[in-house]
DNA sequence: CGTTCTATTGAAGAGTATCAAGCCAAGTGG
DNA sequence: CCACTTGGCTTGATACTCTTCAATAGAACG
């Protein structure tokens, strides 16, 4: 279900085919120079699936990408959310070892993959794909660390923590882009252990939360980073 | 306590140094001449820790390494076991993110880290290591499905299933080189629940264990991978 | 202003953790 | 060669965290 509704969201769009867009439109011929391509898509659309053939890489421009994989039975694991600036999709083999779609409106820069490209003969690009390898693998260690050892609390802790890190917001509230169902297939918990630990903290003074829910301020980081550890 | 245990068991000790290995001999030449040095280490050995600086990585020869990071009160998450051929301290910044010790009596191959090693502009060893780190990043991928979404008793099928691959026991008794509680650090149980899910698929059919119960055969791989999903 | 979607809250239940013995194999010293 | 010890594995009883199922509340949208 979730998945037909993505397919059907699926709006590739060349930038130049938008016309109220005059900044994306003045990075083109630099990014096409750099054969790069430039899509949109809407909210919950699918970038690729689980099994595509591997022929691109991506680089958020702007909005939020998710990557998951699913068990047979439906069970979701978001392995990353990914922001501007983050690199996803590389792969070893032919063919794409997840799932990616769209958590809000998102432009992508679309890399083709050069077999040299991986190697490394080929200077900045390639440079930069390494590094984004290894922070991913970094970010991985880290939160096998979190699904395998850290209780609810410590898990919405951390995870505040570190995106509110990511997404510079310094003070101020943090807008949460992806659902408490997101969340939860982030942290292995479900919705409502989700929503109960984040009124917990709430209740408890370390944060705090705008009507609608879908914003944080973090009050008091000091004790945010000791539940974290 | 672990790592006090450990530190006195460390053992690093050239190859040249020890009589008894005529294979080990032979191959030092060619070893040398690639700027790679061999240690040797006992089992629980620490082979380095989270903070050390990252000098040098290293190639699992014979033997098995573990990884793992610590919460402040002693939670262990073990990202992962290393087995002969696998890489593994390679590091994006200038410090180890987290701790190694041998599991058994292990040998290892040690690279000093050159600058242009990881960025690629020097073929086979580079190739190798970014190779590596593809694997390392797909592991761990795999491993948050299963520490966000799987069952114990999945978690143990899983867990079996990729050990047996990765160690090429064909059909026969595969050996456990590692602890139930090591087990249990890498899979996000504790030693009794990895007990009881051993115990439950050995009722089932599923699999078979000597008396002494370090080691197991497969004995229905369909099931498992069932069960793995 | 109702409809819909998401988030929250409540009650009950499942699965795993915790605490505590007990068991078994391997090693030790008499 | 055999008690004795030791360390790792298993088993049992109980507790607890998180899940599941169900209902309510609240915001967004037409």
């Amino acid at each position: 279900m979730q998945t037909a509704l993505a397919t059907a969201g699926l709006v590739p769009v060349f930038a130049t085919a938008l016309p109220n867009r005059a900044v994306a439109q003045a990075a083109i011929p630099r990014a096409e120079a750099r054969g790069e391509v430039r899509r949109t898509y809407v909210a919950d659309a699918e970038i690729f699936a689980e099994g595509d053939r591997a022929t691109t890489f991506y680089k958020v421009v702007s909005g939020v990408v998710r990557t998951y994989k699913l068990l047979s039975d439906g069970r979701r694991q978001i392995d990353a959310f990914h922001l501007p600036g983050d690199i996803f999709g590389v792969e070893a083999g032919e063919e794409h070892r997840f799932n990616a779609e769209a958590v809000t409106a998102t432009r992508l820069a679309v890399h083709r993959r050069e077999p040299r490209a991986l190697a490394g003969d080929d200077g900045l690009l390639a440079r930069d794909v390494v590094a984004a390898m290894m922070r991913s693998l970094e970010r991985a260690q880290d939160h096998m660390l979190l699904l395998g050892r850290k209780s609810a609390k410590e898990r919405i802790a951390s995870f505040l923590l570190g995106l509110s890190q990511r997404m510079a917001c310094r003070g101020t509230a943090m807008e949460l882009p992806m659902s408490r169902t997101d969340i939860a297939d982030h942290l292995g918990l479900t919705v409502e252990s989700v929503s109960r630990a984040v009124t917990q903290l709430e209740r408890d003074g370390l944060i705090e939360l705008p009507p609608n829910r879908r914003a944080v301020i973090l009050r008091d980081v000091a004790a945010l980073d000791d539940l974290a550890e």
